[in-house]
RNA sequence: CGGGAUGUAGCGCAGCCUGGUUUAGCGCGCCUGCUUCGGGAGCAGGAGGUCGUGGGUUCGAAUCCCACCAUCCCGACCA
């Protein structure tokens, strides 16, 4: 890609709006532009990195056999008075009506239509355990959007449902979407703590969640210094404070519940969220398949949610520097840019990003008519995780320098192994 | 929804207190030309504003008053 071609504008300061650090990185590296209060577009770049995210997800679901699928936005109301959330779920559940004046929301979630969908679709127990997922956009109108992207009314959303016979496969199904995600949270390079919940508003036997920790964090979690314990800190977890005449929230320096050492309070960012539904929704829908006896039963089911968008503000809270972002190698919208320091290395410049593009790299070549110091900072804002120069080395001894983002870090190397060289260093970073 | 704050060019701000030489400025960015070229270059020229919206006070309002709207922060809330 061409970046004198590219759809994207940096900027030296943050819009005033911009508070926390991966808000005001979103902003002045041109991945997301500001429509209402919580609703945001992806401008190409940052949709490159949500392209990214979003296929690392998809490449781990799939792998354990996951099927996607794609629900409706707009979903008729019936379901929902079904399932007795149209009273229940509030005003965060947006509603209106069509010309017909029938009902309708806005999807915050999809357990509704997906178990009408099962419902229709599986009648035996033969096709069990089947786990589908989606990636989709959902809409809550939440009373105060925050944090840019962290918290939006509108937003994008990896939500997987599980179905299964009995509860005992569900907790076969349960364990292994852990793995899943701890998996894809890894290759998102995050520092994340699994952790139990509440259940909240989807309701269900039990609830765990994948929290990133950062300060700015809207969820506390409790951590022991010695043993495995983590837990969030929500009121009437167990737990006793060792301050009698608190309000019965632990504070750092309360003992472990479990081997009584130390704990430790922290922050974090509530990225993945597992929920144990068993028959919630299969009852209220009348949702059944045939088991082994020819027996009507209930779907046993489990949902298991990923927040697209929000990851990526989780994951630049955990990775930049005083230039910028520093996506991990995966992430990246581009895996490395070209930049030529002078009008008369612009050409090799050319040749190399050609070479480069041919064999397979995504590449960005910064043929902009600028000094060179405003490409480095640009890309460094970005987060480019691979800078390829040409410049004065080239021009004194021959060689393109390979700078690396995160640890700053240059190898000089002759024109002709540029190539070889770059598929040794994205291979590497591809873990 | 309670508490706090902000709204002036694409972005960051000044001007408002004390109304009138302000034709509403400055920096960044943007457009044209020339020069420059290894960490946000220089010179010259240029485009861009219903001062959030509506009402009021006044001879006169970006400036004072009222209402509304929008956005952000803290809280409540929250897959």
């Amino acid at each position: 890609m061409r970046l004198s071609q590219y759809l994207i504008t940096t900027s030296k300061e943050a819009p005033t709006e911009a508070k926390c650090i991966s808000h005001k990185l979103m902003l002045r590296a041109g991945l997301i532009m500001r429509f209402a209060a919580g609703v945001y577009s992806y401008l190409p770049l940052g949709y490159r990195v949500l392209a990214k995210v979003t296929s690392i997800i998809e490449e781990e679901m799939n792998q354990v056999g996951a099927h996607q699928l794609l629900l409706p936005f707009v979903q008729p109301a019936e379901l929902w008075k079904k399932s007795g959330r149209w009273e229940n779920y509030g005003e965060e559940l947006l509603r209106f009506k069509d010309r017909k004046k029938a009902d309708f929301v806005l999807g915050p979630t999809h357990e509704e239509m997906i178990t009408q969908l099962a419902k229709h679709q599986i009648n035996s127990y033969k096709r069990l355990p089947l786990v589908v997922y989606q990636i989709q956009t959902k809409f809550r109108d939440e009373p105060r959007a925050r944090g840019g992207v962290i918290r939006t009314r509108e937003f994008l959303m990896k939500d997987a449902y599980s179905f299964c016979q009995s509860e005992k496969e569900l907790m076969i199904i349960y364990e292994k979407m852990k793995q899943v995600y701890e998996r894809i949270f890894s290759r998102c390079g995050l520092n994340y703590r699994l952790v139990e919940a509440d259940t909240g508003p989807i309701g269900g036997k039990r609830s765990d969640e994948f929290i990133v920790l950062a300060p700015l964090g809207e969820d506390r979690i409790m951590e022991c210094e010695e043993c495995e314990y983590v837990a969030k800190l929500e009121p009437g977890r167990d737990f006793q404070p060792t301050v009698i005449g608190d309000i019965g929230f632990p504070a750092s320096g309360d003992r472990c519940p479990l081997c009584k050492s130390k704990i430790r309070i922290k922050r974090g960012i509530e990225v993945g969220h597992l929920f144990w539904l068993g028959e919630k929704y299969s009852r209220s829908l009348q949702a059944t398949f045939l088991d082994r006896m020819g027996k009507e039963k209930y779907f046993v089911m489990g949902c298991y949610g990923i927040g697209v968008s929000r990851l990526l503000a989780a994951i630049i809270e955990q990775n930049y520097d005083e230039e910028g972002i520093i996506w991990p190698k995966e992430i990246a919208p581009f895996q490395a840019v070209v930049i030529a320091t002078s009008p008369e290395v612009f050409k090799v410049a050319e040749e190399i990003y050609l070479q480069l593009k041919n064999g397979g790299l995504d590449i960005l070549w910064d043929d902009r008519d600028l000094n060179a110091g405003v490409k480095f900072n640009d890309a460094d804002l970005v987060g480019i995780p691979l800078k390829i120069i040409i410049g004065n080395t080239f021009l004194k001894e021959s060689r393109i320098e390979i700078k690396t983002r995160r640890e700053k870090t240059t190898v000089k190397v002759k024109k002709d192994a540029v190539f070889q060289k770059m598929k040794e260093l994205v291979q590497q970073n591809a873990k």
